[in-house]
DNA sequence: CAAAAATGAATGAGCATACATTCAATTTAT
DNA sequence: ATAAATTGAATGTATGCTCATTCATTTTTG
């Protein structure tokens, strides 16, 4: 296939375009295409799965569902996912792609200083697009299978691991910055991630009295507490 | 059996019994151990179903599987809990409760003084009993339903409602006995069920590295920085 | 013996998955 | 350029399986 001879003359321009960009460039221009295309039919669905986790939970979901949400067939899902396992495992992934992306980009767009950079981290957990109750349903809708799925698990262990460390390394700056002596940096770190769950979860179950500026000034409130010259306490 | 009958003697002691305490007094005895009896079977399927779903979730968990655990057949369960629906709201509820117990209990038992009380409850979250692995999987699978199932958020609502009045107003007497300027009862008592409930998730994540002690140790750091006069920070 | 409890086979609804078919877009051939 | 052929995405019906629920029967209890 790779550089194969025209049969014909009048094929000089295509020709031309193969020895202009190559036959491998057409090719992966073509399947580039479809790639794209394929990719945002896998995103559609799984944005239709989270709606529908969301409105019905993992037990109550179903692939025709998910399909006829996404304004699709019925077979559409087994097509581009093959299992409804692997449809779950990609949407879990997604979301915490989702977030990991996000986190790195606060992390970047943030102020030098490591106290700015942890309050940007802190304040996105509760920015309405990452904490909004349907984003929120799916996370604790995965969570909740955690126990009996090793792959969920994984998925969240690794991610947590990485915001925990990049936490972890914040306090620790600001601890040595302000030569704090009753604190250690994990402590912070585990308990700020735990604060920003935990808050999560009454936003779940108490969606009517749960307020994002009343989460935020908890955890403003622990940052002044334990860091004041940082947070002015 | 408790006052089993000897089919060998003539029944004169019953008839005495009957005459002595009454048919009613009898009959509700009867009525007793009967529902002594179904209510311990119950027990028994909600045991079992909690079993299930730490194993499978809720998902994957079926009433053959919860028969199968409780080592009886079939029907068993929609005869005592006429459908899995209700069996789960059962066991939900079941699960509250059995909380809210050990709450009030510790509550009583502890110590006068409000910071004991505080610490107290703190500690009892961390409690193997009360956050084993299988309670925690069990909690997390009824709050991944919750968005999808107004019940169980009822539930789990008024559960949380309790339990943060009752922490808030020791944190008010805390703060009232300590003259503490720079935090709010309401911030406190958040973030302390918040911090609780967080550090739950990471133990399900995270159950390699996870250690109760750390858990409590970053409470009680917390504990310390605001309240510092009676928590010796 | 009568009533309650428990059994387990039978039923049927709901669902994931398979697959034959349609349709549009692209490539090849004349 | 036009027709023919090929591709592959999308459809929707069909299939078979899993599981909650029912119920006729058996066992236990008082």
């Amino acid at each position: 296939m790779i550089g194969a001879p025209d049969r014909r003359s009048p094929r000089r321009n295509r020709s031309q375009n193969y020895v202009k960009y190559g036959a491998m460039a057409v090719a992966a221009a073509k399947r580039d295409r479809r790639t794209a295309a394929r990719d945002a039919r896998r995103r559609q669905l799984i944005d239709a799965t989270m709606k529908c986790i969301a409105k019905k939970g993992i037990s109550g979901m179903t692939l025709a569902d998910v399909a006829r949400t996404a304004g699709l067939s019925q077979g559409i899902v087994n097509l581009h996912f093959d299992s409804k396992d692997n449809l779950l495992r990609q949407t879990l992934s997604a979301l915490a792609d989702e977030y990991r992306s996000q986190f790195d980009r606060t992390l970047e767009q943030a102020g030098p200083a490591p106290a700015d950079k942890l309050l940007a981290l802190m304040q996105l957990d509760f920015r309405p697009t990452v904490c909004s109750p349907q984003k929120l349903a799916v996370w604790f809708a995965f969570w909740g299978e955690v126990k009996s799925r090793p792959t969920y698990r994984r998925i969240c262990d690794a991610a947590d691991r990485y915001y925990d460390d990049v936490v972890r390394q914040l306090c620790d700056e600001i601890i040595a910055d302000g030569a704090y002596q009753n604190i250690n940096a994990a402590d912070a770190a585990g308990a700020l991630a735990a604060m920003t769950n935990g808050l999560w979860l009454s936003a779940l179950i108490s969606p009517g009295s749960w307020d994002r500026n009343e989460a935020m000034a908890a955890v403003n409130s622990y940052l002044c507490h334990v860091f004041p010259q940082h947070f002015g306490g």
